[in-house]
RNA sequence: UGCUCCGUAGUGUAAUUGGCAACACGUCUGACUCUGGAUCAGGAAAGUUCAGGUUCGAGCCCUGACGGAGCAACCA
C-alpha cells in the first residue's frame, strides 16, 4: 500500500513536460499539442532516435495532440526511398503511429519556394555568386565578425530574375546560391547571411527534376514546421544554436498568434557503441558487421534481430530521461530492461551450447520418458509441456569439472547433482580423450527422486538443464559482445573508434543441443535457454537449421565470482 | 579565447520551484529457490565543480572562477 501523501505526490515532469504544460496554462496556439518525427531518409534508425520518437509522439498522446511523421528530404545527394520504408517500420515496431500524416519536406518545395521570393521581394534575400570558398571565408570566424558580400546590395528584380534562372537549371551547382540577408556581424555564426537555396541537379526521389534549387536545413524545417501547425518542435541540443535562425524565419512568415516553438534535449549515447549515422554507415560499408541490421549494431532492426522487444526500448528510453546535460548512458541499463521484459514473457527452454554426453548406466537403454516442465514460473498462464528424457543426455561442458574448486554446485566426480525436472544423478566415473578432455561422464540415477515425488525434496547443491541426447535437435548459436571495447569509442580526440573495435563481439557455436519443442520455433521467437541467456531466433534459421542469436543472457554471480 | 548550453553517489535522473539530497541501474551482504535467473531483506556510496554574495535557511537566486560540450557544410 502507498501512503496518501506518495499518492498525492505528482509524478516529477521533465523540463520538456514542464515548458508544454506552461505553454498550455498560458493558452498558447489555441490549447493545441501538435510535434513531428522529422527524419532524413539516409540511414536506418538506431536507438537514440527511438528516444525522439518515444518524446514526439509521447508528448503527443500525453497532451491529446498528434505527431506528425515528416521526412526530411531536402537533401536528393543523400536521401534514398530504402530508408523511408525501413525509416517507417521501425516507428511501427516500436509502437507509434502517425495515422495519415505522413509527409515530406518536398511537400512543400513550393511554398517554400514562394517564401524565398516573398523574402527577396523585401529585400531580405539576395543571390551570391561566390563560390562556396570564399562564402565561408567571408562568414569570418566565432572570434571575428564576417564582411559583406559583393553582391549583396544587388536590386530585387535582379535577384528575383537570378533566382528563378537557378531554378530553370541555367547555371551549374555551386555557382549561385540565395541567402537570407540578417547579419554579417552577428556572434552566432548561423545568422551571418545564412545559405537558404542551392543548385542541386541530382533528381530527388519524389520530385524527380522538377527543381534545381532545394532549401537548405534551416530553410526547411521550421517552415515545414509552421505550415504544418507544430506547436513544439523538438530536437537535439546541437540545434540549439539554430533556434534564433528558427525563429527569425517563423517571425517572418507568421500572421496569427501561431507560434512554433523549437526546444532541445539531449541525444542518446550508449556506452561500448557508435550512434553517428555516418560512422554506422562504415561499418556497414566495410563489412565490420554483416549489414545495418547485424544483431551488434544499436539500430532498431539490429536491435529487434538481436531480439530486442518495442517495450524494452521504449522501458529503457522512459529509465534515461530527457535533459539538457549531455550524457552517455551505460549498456547494462540497456540490458536490465530487456531482461526485466524478456523474464516476464519468454518461456524457458532447455538448449546445450558446449555439449558434453552424460550416461546414465542404471537407467534402461531404450527407454524414453516424458517429463513435465512450467514453461514460465513468472506466468503461469504460459502451461506446461512434455521434454523428452533418456539414458544418454547432454549437459553443459561447463557443469561438469573433473578438479572442482569449493563452491561448485554442479557436476564433478562423486558428487550429486539434480536434472532439472527429472532426476537426481550421481557423477560415478569420466572418460578422456588423448588430449585430456572429458568426453563422456557416467552417472547413476535415483529412481525415486524424479521431480514431484516425495525423495525429490533432498536438498542437491545445484540444477543442471539437459537434453536428451537421442532426441535432440541440432542449432547454431551465435554469441554477440560489445562491438567496442572502449566506453566512449568516440570520445578519443586522436583516435578512430574502429581502433577500439572488439575482436570478440562475435563467436558462432555449431553442434548446439536444443529440445525438441523448438522444431517449430519461427524467426524473431525469444526464449530463455534455462540457466543460460535469452536467445532470438535469427531470419537465417530454418527448419533443420536452426540459428539462435543470444540477446542478453543471464545475470551470472558464479561467473563474477571467478573473475 | 566570440556566442550558446551544461556541471547532483560509479552511471542515468529526482528534489513539490528557497526547507534535513531521493529513485533506478550497477555494486556489496544475507535469505529463499528444482534456473548460481527471478524474488525478498539489508548495506556502502554524493553534501550538489570551486569561491564569494543574498537569506533565518541555497543543489535551486546573484557574481566570479574552473571544467565539459556545441557552433565558422552549397549536411541534417
Amino acid at each position: 500500500m502507498k501512503e496518501p501523501e506518495e499518492i498525492l505526490k505528482p509524478e516529477s515532469q521533465h523540463f520538456i513536460e514542464q515548458a508544454i504544460e506552461k505553454d498550455l496554462s498560458e493558452g498558447k496556439n489555441g490549447g493545441r499539442v501538435h510535434t513531428r518525427f522529422p527524419p532524413e531518409p539516409n540511414g536506418y534508425l538506431h536507438i537514440g532516435h527511438a528516444k525522439a520518437i518515444c518524446l514526439d509522439f509521447g508528448m503527443a498522446e500525453k497532451y491529446n495532440g498528434k505527431c506528425n511523421l515528416r521526412f526530411d528530404d531536402t537533401n536528393p545527394t543523400k536521401e534514398d526511398v530504402e530508408y523511408v520504408d525501413s525509416i517507417k517500420e521501425d516507428i511501427q515496431w516500436l509502437g507509434f503511429t502517425w495515422e495519415d500524416r505522413e509527409f515530406y519536406a518536398s511537400d512543400y518545395f513550393g511554398k517554400l519556394w514562394d517564401f524565398a521570393v516573398t523574402l527577396i521581394k523585401r529585400g531580405l534575400a539576395y543571390v551570391d555568386d561566390q563560390s562556396a570558398v570564399t562564402i565561408s571565408e567571408q562568414k569570418g570566424t566565432t572570434t571575428q565578425t564576417g564582411n559583406y558580400s559583393p553582391h549583396r546590395d544587388r536590386s530585387i528584380e535582379e535577384n528575383l530574375d537570378l533566382f528563378f534562372r537557378m531554378n530553370e537549371g541555367e547555371f551549374e551547382e555551386g555557382s549561385r546560391v540565395l541567402r537570407a540577408k540578417i547579419n554579417m556581424a552577428s556572434p552566432n555564426m548561423h545568422m551571418r547571411d545564412p545559405i537558404i537555396y542551392r543548385i542541386l541537379k541530382t533528381p530527388h526521389h519524389r520530385t524527380g527534376t522538377k527543381w534545381k534549387v532545394y532549401p537548405m536545413y534551416d530553410f526547411a524545417h521550421g517552415q515545414s514546421d509552421y505550415f504544418e501547425g507544430i506547436t513544439h518542435s523538438l530536437c537535439t541540443l546541437e540545434f540549439e544554436v539554430h533556434r534564433p535562425l528558427y525563429d527569425w524565419f517563423v517571425d517572418q512568415l507568421m500572421d496569427s498568434d501561431y507560434r512554433p516553438r523549437q526546444i532541445e534535449f539531449n541525444r542518446l549515447n550508449l556506452t561500448y557503441t557508435v550512434m553517428s549515422k555516418r560512422k554506422l554507415l562504415e561499418l556497414v560499408k566495410d563489412a565490420v558487421v554483416s549489414g545495418w541490421d547485424d544483431p551488434r549494431m544499436p539500430t532498431l532492426c539490429g536491435l529487434r534481430r538481436r531480439g530486442y522487444t518495442p517495450e524494452s526500448i521504449r522501458r529503457f528510453v522512459d529509465l534515461i530521461g530527457y535533459t539538457k546535460v549531455e550524457a552517455i548512458n551505460d549498456v547494462s541499463l540497456l540490458e536490465y530492461a530487456i531482461r526485466e521484459n524478456l523474464n516476464e514473457r519468454a518461456p524457458r527452454v532447455f538448449g546445450v551450447l558446449k555439449p558434453l554426453r552424460v550416461i546414465i548406466t542404471n537407467y534402461p537403454e531404450g527407454k524414453t520418458e516424458n517429463v513435465e516442465l512450467i514453461n514460465n514460473p513468472e506466468d503461469e498462464s504460459q502451461g506446461k509441456r512434455q521434454v523428452p528424457f533418456s539414458r544418454e543426455i547432454y549437459i553443459e561442458q561447463e557443469d561438469f569439472m573433473e578438479d572442482p574448486p569449493n563452491k561448485f554446485f554442479r557436476l564433478a566426480p562423486g558428487q550429486e547433482v539434480r536434472l532439472k525436472g527429472a532426476y537426481i544423478v550421481r557423477c560415478q566415473s569420466l572418460k578422456k580423450n588423448d588430449a585430456g578432455e572429458v568426453t563422456e561422464v557416467y552417472c547413476t540415477y535415483d529412481p525415486e527422486t524424479h521431480s514431484g515425488l516425495p525423495l525429490a525434496d533432498r536438498k542437491v547443491k545445484g540444477t543442471l538443464h539437459w537434453v536428451s541426447a537421442e532426441h535432440v535437435l541440432d542449432a547454431e548459436v551465435r554469441l554477440y559482445d560489445r562491438l567496442f571495447n572502449d566506453e566512449d569509442p568516440s570520445g578519443h580526440k586522436d583516435k578512430d573508434a574502429r581502433e577500439f573495435l572488439n575482436p570478440d563481439s562475435l563467436a558462432i557455436l555449431t553442434g548446439c543441443k536444443v529440445e525438441p519443442s523448438l522444431a517449430s520455433a519461427k524467426p524473431l521467437d525469444k526464449f530463455q535457454f534455462q540457466r543460460l541467456g535469452y536467445f532470438c531466433v535469427d531470419y537465417d534459421s530454418k527448419a533443420g537449421k536452426l540459428v539462435f542469436n543470444r540477446t542478453v543472457s543471464l545475470k551470472d554471480t558464479w561467473a563474477k565470482l571467478n573473475k
